[in-house]
DNA sequence: GTATATTCTGAAAGCGTTTTCAGTATAGTA
DNA sequence: TACTATACTGAAAACGCTTTCAGAATATAC
């Protein structure tokens, strides 16, 4: 049944199947028709000789090779590789491939990631979050489809999936404005070798802006940057309790640094949320499960994975599809308590 | 400087270095000497006309991918995905790129993603995981190298990396033990489609043979099963409860069942360590940031994907490595309080 | 019945490399 | 000086497929 030293080719399949190698292509690549008679006769040859193309052979002289670049920025994250899966089953059943590349968030690393995608000629790339300049982008965008997940390019709005950071933030803070707190912080976040990624940026811009709709002027003192680990998160609820600013609510630029901030406070023998709530952003599979379990922001990932997937196979297909902006949902659990 | 419509081939370098095509592979590729002016010449020719070599014609006429086929279980699960992260940290710097495929813990899909590898004719195969027959690796390995990474092969134990299951769960146990502890229940697990994973249930067996090391007769009641994953980590503690059993420590045969643990003692106003201590198996990043912090045994799973890189790379270099074992290091924070 | 499409088909020309083969210089040896 | 290694080099043959081209066979229209 299956010949392993694979050195079946087109040819001996022609030979068998009594038709010329390019018939044989015809059948197996659909590309005209073909006689009944001969096709079948191809696909017996094909299944008694246990044929596989060689797939090199057939980018070569095809120019394609149903490969899609996958750059992510690191791999062992939560969320991201929530995305990296919905793009495996999203491409699941197509004839494409995704191939990783991980820039771990160093422009430079992303930067190689991406030429070595684009050596080994991938169809189309799918970015996941980075910080690769537009610029380049626009470059490789010329050449083979792109679309950004998790990632907002302001150059080319129509080929990005990403979610309304500044709304859900929003909708996190006022949310804990309802539960009655007026003493916010937030922790925000600045990833090395970059100002600040975008998404996290909005997630700061909105929980602000739900400050002032509430008459609130948003503290300095309250605000403190981490770099989305979790241990980041301790640091700022240490650097958050030495500042002696008091506060009733920590809203989290996301979940990781959200686990830090509750371990910090349980050192502290401050309680969650009696004493203090929190709110995280993510919604990664772990939040449910922390002590308490924690109230966060969902963000779809697998869903914004498999989104980018189907557009990019919709790309490659020449079609144009409408990529979806989602929303985040607050997920309510138990993490914050009203404030008398 | 980068040209992007690559279609600048060994041909236009040739012509322009006023060499022959054979020479500019030659220097390209190290394979033989080539006089230092036209050597220069070549290299400077591919500079300036950004030229990149055609993976495709490359694989197609060497014989060779430079692709290395790596097969999961699952992606976004913290130890398996730390193992890829340290599969592609390997990797960096050489001239192989990993190519993934996700099986699921599904032994139908597994092989799906097997047969998709090896018709990219990827030059080598690690297993991560995973519950393929080994009379089908055998034949495969036949053909091109195969590590296995956590997962222990019978018939093959020279290309294994893995973890010594038994002893390191016998360790946890003892721990548990020399705390004082007599009723330790354990959380072990099953995964669809299998009887069991082999670790797994080595750990089963180390925590079984510490109790009888110490005199204690495991009891039935006290051995639950999951499924690996959070949920049922919760469930299980249920089931625990249910039986009417009393117990004062648990050991769960991974960290996300653990936490699942950890949630349904909270629920039930359990505390953690004072009334029931709790010790898990994996040291998965976010075990540090538990409440309290989770005492478990350390699998460096990075440190594993890197051997296993490393292994592949000198395999493929013709080379036979020493596959490391790993021992598994207990790593006691605060989950575990001694027994009065 | 002829004229015109349509469907099939094989030959052959790529696709862009690597690698073998057969030299031609050049250096080393006696 | 003649002779043998050695260092270089280019022509050309793979590698295994896809695709164009043009012709043959068949079907459709008048």
């Amino acid at each position: 049944m299956s010949n392993n030293d694979n050195k079946v080719t087109i040819l001996d399949i022609a030979k068998r199947a009594n038709v010329s190698p390019s018939t044989v292509s015809r059948v197996l690549r659909n590309s005209a028709s073909v006689a009944p008679g001969k096709r079948e006769a191809v696909m017996k040859a094909v299944a008694e000789l246990g044929y596989r193309p060689n797939i090199f052979a057939q980018s070569l002289a095809s120019g394609q090779s149903m490969t899609i670049g996958v750059l992510t920025q690191n791999f062992g994250s939560p969320f991201y590789d929530g995305i990296l899966e919905g793009i495996l089953l999203g491409l699941d059943g197509s004839e494409y491939w995704p191939l990783f590349a991980d820039g771990r968030w160093q422009t430079e690393i992303e930067l190689r990631g991406l030429d070595f995608l684009l050596q080994r000629r991938v169809d189309g790339i799918i970015l996941v979050g980075g910080q690769i300049p537009e610029e380049r982008l626009r470059k490789v965008a010329k050449e083979i489809p792109v679309i950004a997940v998790a990632r907002e390019l302001k150059t080319m709005p129509e080929n990005c999936i990403y979610l309304k950071n500044f709304e859900a933030a929003y909708q996190a803070t006022q949310y804990l404005l309802e539960m009655g707190h007026r003493d916010i912080a937030h922790i925000t976040a600045t990833v090395p070798y970059l100002d600040s990624v975008d998404d996290i940026l909005q997630r700061l811009r909105g929980y602000e802006q739900a400050l002032r709709d509430a008459g609130l002027e948003p503290d300095p003192r309250l605000i403190v940057e981490g770099n989305l680990q979790q241990q980041s998160g301790v640091l700022a609820v240490e650097m958050l309790l030495a500042r002696g600013r008091p506060f009733s609510a920590i809203f989290a630029a996301n979940d990781q640094m959200a686990f830090g901030a509750r371990l910090a406070l349980y050192r502290r023998g401050i309680r969650v949320p009696e004493d203090v709530s929190l709110v995280g952003f993510d919604d990664e599979s772990s939040a449910a499960y922390m002590v308490p379990p924690l109230t966060t922001v969902r963000q779809p990932s697998i869903l914004m994975g498999q989104e980018a997937a189907k557009a990019m196979l919709a790309l490659l297909n020449e079609q144009s599809p409408k990529l979806p902006v989602f929303e985040g949902e607050l997920v309510i659990r138990e993490s914050v308590a009203r404030q008398r």
